[in-house]
DNA sequence: GTCTATACTTTGATAGAC
DNA sequence: GTCTATCAAAGTATAGAC
């Protein structure tokens, strides 16, 4: 009120009032509605209002903060890239099979256990035959699967496991860590529980280890170093 | 011309003209079109807009035929279904664990190899949280995990495969094995394939099967009576 | 900066012409 | 039996009041 007549241009925040803490807060209730919307019903299956309604907003307000339906799509998925991508660190062919292979599972169980929803964001992706990440999957990731199975190919040469498929191998693992987040309703429905707590989890990645190093005759440090 | 004044009921076939042949054909055309639209958007982002026209018929003749979009996607939901169950028979313990284990992951991923789109349709269906499939989860599929679990736990007392836990290791299979359907877009991307042939699944199939039962401790028939 | 009102398109579904 | 015309509701997006 005794601020003068100097109008409010964009970004200047105006004390006592919502400055960017608002938008910040917005930005974060609508990102994250979107995410578990978009997950649950694919790209053309969810609804601004939906979403609005989810992030506690009037309708409009989503395409004021996010620009367009498709802007806020892209970017959800950009966001759940990124956090893959954080965890697609390099790996050497003097590394212990074992070791990598174990962290390799725990690590992309932690990812769907940390952010469901982004993982069935990607998976109702896939399903819809990616028409946002073609160029992802046949850039980026396909670079990433061809140096790790090249590595995994040393290491059946070193004697160090057997010399199984290593795109197959790594599809199973991803397969086998993302069920849990995708499928989580037939998981829960089929054993009867609410939802699966962290023991669970703890429990089904010990189990992973332990069937798939072996099956590729890897021996686990664990089972090598106790007997 | 010359039939006389009897008015066509329904059912009655009129000689010359369209008769049921022309109804069984359309429903086969819808359902095979619904089917890819649901698995690719859902429920709710399938059209009947989009159906229609991959079937090549009016928007009204889906409905005409059909009923409602509701109607049709439970029918293609008992369908995939019904599918499943005829692969879902009994095993004994007298059985052999390699045996049964190699017949389930083989004829699970020829399901989903027959049958991709009904894979991602009840694939689509769990991400959005099993509306429609609830009841069977918890009731009928439940239960036949038990049955296979205590069968395999049984086994494992017998020392004919190391004591994992059961349900962990039938998600792990089904996992494996539906990736190859639900997760094609990524899989071709990766490996740069237009698609999957025979010789591909049947390699996919055998490394699973060697990797699954190896993991578990299950002497395969191959690998013990070569030796 | 935020929300109400509204423009315009597409949706599932129905009525009625042929 | 089949298709065109149409409905009310819901969709994305924008304009403008406050």
């Amino acid at each position: 009120m005794t601020q003068g007549s100097v109008p409010a241009e964009r970004g200047v925040r105006e004390p006592g009032e919502a400055n960017g803490v608002t938008r910040q807060r917005n930005e974060r209730e609508i990102l994250a509605a979107a995410e578990r919307v978009f997950a649950r019903h694919g790209y053309r299956g969810a609804s601004l209002q939906a979403i609005a309604e989810q992030a506690g907003l009037p309708k409009s307000n989503v395409l004021y903060y996010m620009g367009s339906k498709r802007g806020l799509y892209v970017r959800l998925l950009e966001r759940m890239m990124a956090r893959w991508n954080a965890l697609l660190d390099d790996i050497s062919v003097e590394d212990d099979p074992a070791d990598v292979l174990e962290a390799f599972i725990r690590s992309k169980m932690q990812l769907s256990r940390r952010h469901p929803e982004g993982s069935r964001l990607f998976a109702a992706e896939i399903l819809a035959g990616a028409p946002f990440l073609q160029e992802y999957l046949r850039g980026e990731l396909r670079a990433w699967v061809q140096a790790r199975a090249k590595i995994f190919e040393q290491w059946a040469e070193r004697g160090l496991m057997d010399p199984v498929d290593p795109v197959w191998l790594i599809f199973l693992i991803w397969s086998a860590t993302q069920h849990y987040a995708d499928f989580e309703a037939q998981v829960l429905g089929i054993t009867g529980r609410d939802e699966l707590s962290d023991a669970d989890v703890e429990e089904i990645t010990t189990f992973l280890t332990r069937v798939i190093l072996k099956g590729c005759g890897v021996r686990s440090r664990d089972d090598g170093s106790t007997d």
